[in-house]
DNA sequence: TTGAAAGCGTTACCAG
DNA sequence: CTGGTAACGCTTTCAA
């Protein structure tokens, strides 16, 4: 390995320590099929001999590819996101791609930014945010950069990876009305994200179709203050079961509920959407519909590289299935 | 604003548009003193016209400033983290500056990843990990990139800013002592990161000086689930005071004590340190000393932006005072 | 199977 | 104050 001052080791050196020209080193470096065997095997040993490395500016100048994703995650206080990126970041490396963050947290990607991003030449972009109003997508689109987006109903041109919000929904609300449960309260989020509408939707499709319509509803962002407050205004309510589209706002509506006098679950059921890892800390033990995110993750990779790969794919849509998990916050049978 | 499909517009179309060279376009777009105002002004407006977008690659190439700041991220599972990534990804923007994710979450950083990274010409890492062993730093440190910790003591050839762990420790000893407290019990975790090193050396030195040490001393990660195993641990010692070196540890103690039992604070004062979004939760109410992040950000970035613009710049460890936040989870005076 | 040479879009040095 | 021109390090036709 060289630790020395001297001038970076380039291909053209290694094609000049070799004796041959730069192209067959560029080719043989990237296991170029034409190459030969024994080539490709000394200028491999030579390289890490010289402990060179390859310079992906200069390899994105030159291929039009960076290598790089632009990543747009959504609010950061929900802990969903954070998994998401640990999981995103594993898997890009084990592709040889890396991210470069282009938003992270509440409010709209500026202009300046989206801008700046481009230049970077993304190969493509995956994007987390759960905002309806993502302009990050859009100006993917307008440049014919390939999109995926992560828990988030497709838009534009793009791609997407969701699980399924509607179905994970109707399976809670199913186990709640079999387990004798009548009045409901249900926390939304308004029109702000999609998957909260398909979970919301769903819940309430399948109330009616057992005749029911809920005692309440609740409007609220999402994150756990606004839970706290849409749970506040329940405790009066006292329904015997709420759904949460989302767990970071069902932990807070907890809270407001045990704060306001009502245990959980023999007072009231409390259900969420997601499977955030607090969700099964024992002081919550949130019983809950689980997002595949790893799969979800490892899909929508695959997804974007195939779009990388050929521009000309069609925009695909994958839906994983989402899974109830028992907990102790909801009386199920 | 374009958005044929033409040939991308670059520095080159511009020039030939204005009739000038595309040096002076280079020159005009970047403000240099040198161009007259008027000619400034006229290129900027063509360029906008124009659609023009500087492409970061090709300037990353030309002046070996990528631009790019290399981030690893410490364990996302602490919101302490994430925090610091939506800061400085806001921070950064504002100086045009973007950040590539290295690492995010436990573990070591591989070489592999290491040396992608090294070839995109980073302009310099935020290191945000707690974890001692990083590999990214020796890597930056061995080809000079510079190198700013955040939350955690410099190492190597690198700056670091961190807030006053032993005054904020020993502050809480001090406000602890104070109130009455005897029986102390304390969670660290052991040799693995600085900042808790500091903050238990902090602790147990102002015990010492009131001629006490702890009844206790547990051992744990930072995770919610090793403080919760920690407390459970407690519950038999019954100390009148906890101090955890982290509030995501002190949240899992402070259930487990309540699980066990054990009234907070009537029975046991739970106190933490970082002061994260959870501490401030009803249900918690942690007493915790807080790092002033937005301010830690700040000045890290101001140090990576000095060291980048001169290279032979000192290393420089800034330290900000850690200030003790009273919640309802301590009896103090 | 390999080589030569022309870029990729920008910056930077050296003249004028 | 502005213009030429050579890099930057790699990929990629086109030839051989």
């Amino acid at each position: 390995m060289d630790d020395s001052n001297g001038p970076r080791v380039t291909i053209v050196t290694l094609s000049r320590r070799a004796g041959v020209s730069p192209s067959t080193v560029s080719r043989a470096l990237r296991g170029d099929p034409r190459i030969s065997k024994s080539v490709r095997r000394s200028i491999a040993a030579l390289a890490a001999e010289e402990g060179y490395l390859p310079n992906a500016v200069a390899r994105g100048l030159a291929s039009g590819r960076s290598g790089l994703i632009g990543l747009a995650l959504g609010p950061t206080e929900n802990p969903l996101y954070t998994q998401l990126l640990q999981l995103a970041v594993q898997e890009a490396a084990t592709r040889g791609l890396r991210f470069l963050v282009m938003h992270a947290g509440e409010g709209a990607v500026d202009e300046d930014t989206a801008g700046a991003i481009l230049g970077y030449q993304l190969d493509g972009c995956l994007i987390t945010s759960a905002d309806l109003s993502s302009r990050a997508a859009e100006i993917c689109a307008r440049h014919r950069v390939p999109v995926v987006m992560v828990s988030r109903v497709a838009r534009l041109h793009a791609s997407a990876v969701t699980c399924d919000n509607r179905a994970g929904a109707r399976e809670m609300a199913s186990l709640l009305l079999e387990a004798g449960h009548r009045r409901f309260a249900v926390v939304h989020v308004g029109g702000r994200s999609s998957p909260g509408l398909e979970r919301e939707h769903g819940f309430l499709e399948r109330l009616a179709e057992a005749g029911l319509t809920p005692v309440a509803r609740e409007e609220a962002v999402s994150s756990y203050e606004a839970g706290y407050a849409a749970g506040q205004r329940l405790v009066d309510v006292r329904p015997d079961a709420v759904f949460a589209v989302s767990d970071i706002i069902a932990l807070g509506v907890m809270d407001a509920l045990r704060a306001g006098g009502l245990r959980v679950p023999e007072d009231v059921s409390v259900t969420g959407f997601d499977d955030i890892a607090e969700a099964a800390r024992p002081a919550y033990a949130l019983t809950t519909a689980a997002q595949p995110l790893s799969a979800m993750v490892t899909r929508a990779l695959d997804l974007l590289e195939a779009r990388i790969a050929n521009p000309f794919a069609p925009d695909e849509t994958i839906t994983l299935g989402a899974r109830v998990v028992r907990r102790g916050s909801a009386r199920l049978g």
